[in-house]
DNA sequence: CTGAAAGCGCTAACAT
DNA sequence: ATGTTAGCGCTTTCAG
């Protein structure tokens, strides 16, 4: 219980009788430093307990061995996941991690890179809030020469690193799925079409209408924030259309199962009446019936390639600048809630 | 994209005439340092592009204003919810958060608890993984004399500081609650019995039983490890008793999904030939189909006292030492699953 | 292969 | 109200 004093390399150096030089070598592991020496020194410092000072080190080398981790929220199965992929590999790089969620606001999001920024992150993952208008805060570290990898939602073009999938193939494919499917009247339900994930999937949704001769009908485009709410919300209003739409696309998966729930409770059928296809495969899916076709969106995958490409790029490895965007795989998951013809 | 020397102190005070002991005063905020020159300082500072080094300040008052958060893992939504809770309450008092999670393996957790005792965390808060048997590992932390707030999962009666849910009591409703359904044939499906988690909920499970004069039956207790597998292994042995149980208390919302659907798959109604509870109130409660019964579990206020309790010993407002156990609130959340008895 | 010593940027005791 | 200075523990250059 008694608070002993922290050793360090000065008590082992001096109950050696060496140099703290030596000692600094030795515990570096650094080879000019005879096998013997750092025997002795490796066994002294394990029985006295002696601990690393990191904040030392840090001064004195410049740089913090920690990496920031911007995200917009920390609620969802998809955030969870790339957290989980980028902390594996910065845990195996043997580096910190330090992470700040914007709860989807700009202004957080300012504040936190300050503080990021203040801490002297070596290096930066992010992902824009919903509503963040410009790119000011990233430039701090821009400047400063500190690496960024941006992931999943995306300032695009502008020499930044970016690791994403192709939302503009994956809306396509949904929606050509539907339409594959019988489907003539097809809604989508999305969010802020200034985000890049979501205006991929709107282009790729009209695109694919456009390919199949289908018209396009802005009013059947429903924006919301992907609560659990704009599913029951996006459901009342559909079913209020003339026509019913017979097939929705939506952008994530919470918000089609509550979109389905609403849509069971007014006794509407689905895929019967309504096709449904989700987006980012959380494991709900599979849980809830009909189970649903979606999307897979692999965050793991992304987290680990994103912190992956940064850490190379601090070890030297390799160069980020030379990286501008890296896709992972993804791809349609289909299941039953889309499924209106029965011939599987 | 040049990278320019950082500012020090001895910049600012350099460019003011003044000492740097001043300028250090000054950005403490400290009042016996006049306005004038405060503002002076600050005013260059800002024009500068002061940031203070952390490094330095942490190395010279030997606190690292860094808390480790140790979790049995991080895909669940109670995991989450307890980050969330905790991130919240750390930031705002300006602490920085080391997370480390172990995969439910004792090795992995004893290897975190190594990292941040090596990181020098001024202090932990920590849940046991699945299969930890021995707890040396947080001594490291009481020996040197850094606070440690255990939650949810807990090493009870060791003079450390607890946050939990009377699992007993909820264990206990939950099962009286199945009872007055209509049940008699109350099967339990849980994990680790070693993990007072499930021992309590247990305990609860079999008193609430012996209190209503029925007879306990250690067949009808499955254990496994949670995992959604669990649940469609879980409903397959139960279906195959005789006689088929027509109650059952499951402490996994997931588990509790995947079970009811295989369940569906199988033709058993639910809750009419088998009523369910699960536990966790993750939001695939009210989801699913029939909704769920489930205990309310709240990750983010756990989270929340967890890390007030800590910085409030750190801070020096309170003593942790004097707190033994804090109960959060919680309670049974009735929805269909588990309604035999229409009168609702 | 080892040692001496400077210095990373900050805080706080002591002095004025 | 402000200044001087030692020292936190480490790494690294330079010297041997």
């Amino acid at each position: 219980m008694s608070v002993k004093k922290e050793v360090t390399i000065y008590d082992l150096a001096d109950e050696l009788n060496i140099s703290v030089a030596t000692v600094s070598r030795a515990l570096k592991d650094d080879p000019v430093v005879s096998k013997k020496t750092k025997k002795k020194i490796y066994e002294l410092a394990e029985k006295r307990g002696y601990r690393t000072n990191y904040f030392a080190r840090s001064l004195r080398k410049q740089v913090t061995n920690t990496i920031g981790f911007m995200i917009h929220e920390l609620n969802s199965n998809f955030a969870n996941s790339v957290l989980l992929g980028v902390e594996k590999v910065t845990t195996e790089a043997g580096y910190d991690l330090i992470i700040a969620h914007s709860s989807e606001s700009y202004e957080k999001e300012v504040a936190n890179a300050k503080n990021l920024f203040n801490k002297r992150v070596d290096g930066l993952i992010a992902a824009l809030s919903f509503d963040t208008k410009n790119y000011d805060h990233f430039k701090w570290f821009s400047d400063k020469g500190v690496p960024v990898v941006f992931f999943d939602r995306v300032e695009q073009g502008n020499g930044n690193t970016v690791v994403v999938i192709d939302n503009y193939k994956c809306g396509y494919e949904a929606t050509r799925h539907l339409i594959g499917q019988g489907c003539r009247h097809i809604a989508h339900v999305s969010s802020n079409l200034a985000r890049n994930v979501y205006a991929d999937r709107y282009r790729g949704y009209r695109d694919a209408l456009r390919d199949a001769g289908l018209p396009f009908d802005e009013n059947l485009v429903l924006i919301d924030n992907l609560s659990e709410n704009a599913g029951i919300v996006s459901a009342k209003k559909i079913l209020e259309m003339n026509p019913v739409p017979d097939g929705v696309f939506i952008t994530n998966d919470f918000v089609a199962a509550a979109f389905i729930k609403t849509l069971k409770e007014h006794n509407v059928g689905v895929p019967g009446d309504i096709a449904v296809v989700g987006f980012n495969n959380d494991a709900i899916g599979h849980l809830i019936e009909p189970s649903l076709t979606t999307v897979n969106y692999p965050g793991i995958e992304m987290g680990e390639v994103a912190a992956r490409a940064l850490i190379n790029h601090l070890k030297g490895t390799s160069d980020i600048k030379q990286i501008d965007t890296v896709i992972i795989n993804s791809g349609l998951i289909i299941r039953q809630s889309s499924l209106k013809r029965t011939e599987l």
